[in-house]
DNA sequence: ATAACGTACAACCACATGGTTGCACGTTCT
DNA sequence: AGAACGTGCAACCATGTGGTTGTACGTTAT
């Protein structure tokens, strides 16, 4: 159980915003995977332009979903599986919200009488 | 353990679409908590107007994380965490990939010699 | 040295997004 | 019946997004 600092409105916004296309979605699984991937390896996969590919990773990094390392002439990119787990931890949050009103919902029945409105 | 058909990519571009706007996480938030919650009453919490409220409302039926019902001349919106389950469940699969990779590499470890490149 | 490669970035384009106002229509209240 | 309320939708606008091509620049190979 690592402590995570919670993420920013902002910053949530950009992690969900570069999960919500699934080119790249589909990159962050290679890298992910620990496929050994530099940009221009990453974009002969895709049937797009070199540019459009770097631009997918330019948003997963500033996402903070990969990171890219120098190496020579090439970028390695590498997943940051972190990043993940605190986009999960929302949904979990969020899913507790639904758990929880129950609880409440419970408290209110075993009220003597609950008052009209 | 509830068997759930996975969602093709369309699906979750809005899924994770719908959820990269603080507006509409803590649209899903209160309505996960149970709060009775109209499409008015929800309009007026916000900074903005009835229009844009019930847009935000919109893209979030769309992407299943709300259903709405008629209520007289009300629209009553409730939460589905099904879908924050679904979400979910994909970046645990994510995260999988992550942990699986050292599976891997134990077994390319554990090869009494590993092939050049 | 020169060519080829890998990357970054700018300019551009079509389209989506998030906001606005205004209007139409069904429901509820007097 | 008529006013007020709650909702949906269209039109509009500024900005963002996902793609393109072209250019520049450092690194590697010949």
């Amino acid at each position: 159980m690592v402590a995570r600092s919670p993420l920013s409105d902002a910053e949530l916004d950009r992690l969900f915003r570069a999960l919500a296309d699934s080119t790249r979605r589909d990159i962050v699984a290679r890298v992910m995977a620990g496929e050994q991937a530099s940009v221009s390896v990453l974009a002969s996969r895709y049937d797009m332009s070199f540019a459009a590919v770097q631009k997918h990773v330019a948003v997963l990094e500033e996402a903070g979903l990969v990171t890219k390392h120098s190496q020579g002439r090439e970028r390695i990119v590498r997943g940051n599986p972190e990043q993940l787990a605190r986009a999960r931890e929302l949904l979990l949050q969020l899913e507790h919200l639904w758990v929880e009103r129950f609880s409440q919902l419970d408290a209110i029945l075993a009220e003597p009488r609950r008052p009209k409105r």
